[in-house]
DNA sequence: GATACAGTCTACAGCGACTGTAGAGGCAAG
DNA sequence: CTTGCCTCTACAGTCGCTGTAGACTGTATC
């Protein structure tokens, strides 16, 4: 197999050019060789590496924990436990959230339901903003962008 | 009513001091009063106003939409719909959010099942990150942050 | 060979919505 | 008058990228 540019492989792993360098940076994939000119070279391997990081990515694991996910995938011969926990981490926080956004679409569509038009003066979505007294979901947390 | 401290608007409106300024320099608070010190003096209608402010962030509104928001309650006369239009916006986007994330919930969950234990290179969990061609879930748009 | 154009390079700034830091000055209680 | 918290400004850092500028490279067509 002959090495791609950075370009193709950004096409094969659907991961963009500049994500890729970043990643880099980070050191989420290795240096890569370089061409005599300087361009990056990469083989199928780093386009296997590449989708999974970005699978792992639409996962919403966090850059942390894909770094561990491809340090253990280095060592097959490790304990799966550590995936697993892994694993396990990130679908309570999926959890989580979901929980909270459930509050939440269930506040707005209280707020919404209870809108009879009118003026702003006495708008009932105004008001439920407002008053945060009579709301199921108080003391939030700080709640993550959508 | 006399004037209050940052710090005291921080408490009462459970906003933290920095938040404040920070809400000053992008313009969702007015510039407040000085005291001869430069201190910046704050009444009960900047209480309510930050109060606002903070349960709509607690609903996942945006800055922006929030701008508006604000915008719309210094005009009371207004035709209340600009604000229903805000709010069933940010209800959409929920149940967007709330989608993805049952997705991604099922993928966690079937992924995990999987997962009898034994090495990491035999381990499904790894072996599902890899596969993406399997998943419910394919084609994501890019996932914003848990 | 010349030219055009897409691809690649580095380095750095910017996004949103804050948070944290440094270093200086202000204010009230003991 | 000292102690100890509060406030001030200004700027860097967070996360996971994205966008920009300006220069170089590689390939296709004439």
């Amino acid at each position: 197999m002959k090495p791609m540019t950075i370009g193709r492989l950004s096409s094969a792993a659907k991961v963009k050019v500049t994500t890729i360098r970043y990643y880099e940076s980070i050191g989420l994939m290795g240096t890569p060789d370089r061409s005599a000119s300087g361009q990056r070279l990469y083989g199928g391997v780093d386009v296997e590496r590449l989708s999974f990081v970005r699978h792992a990515r639409e996962l919403g694991f966090s850059m942390d924990a894909i770094k561990d996910l491809i340090g253990l995938q280095t060592e097959p011969d490790q304990d799966c436990s550590a995936v697993d926990t892994i694993a396990q981490k990130q679908l309570a926080e999926v959890q989580k959230r979901l929980a909270q956004l459930e509050a939440l679409e269930r506040e707005l569509k209280r707020m919404i339901e209870n809108c009879r038009g009118g003026k702003v003066g006495g708008c009932q979505v105004m008001a439920a903003i407002n008053d945060h007294s009579e709301c199921e979901t108080d003391k939030h947390e700080r709640l993550k962008p959508l």
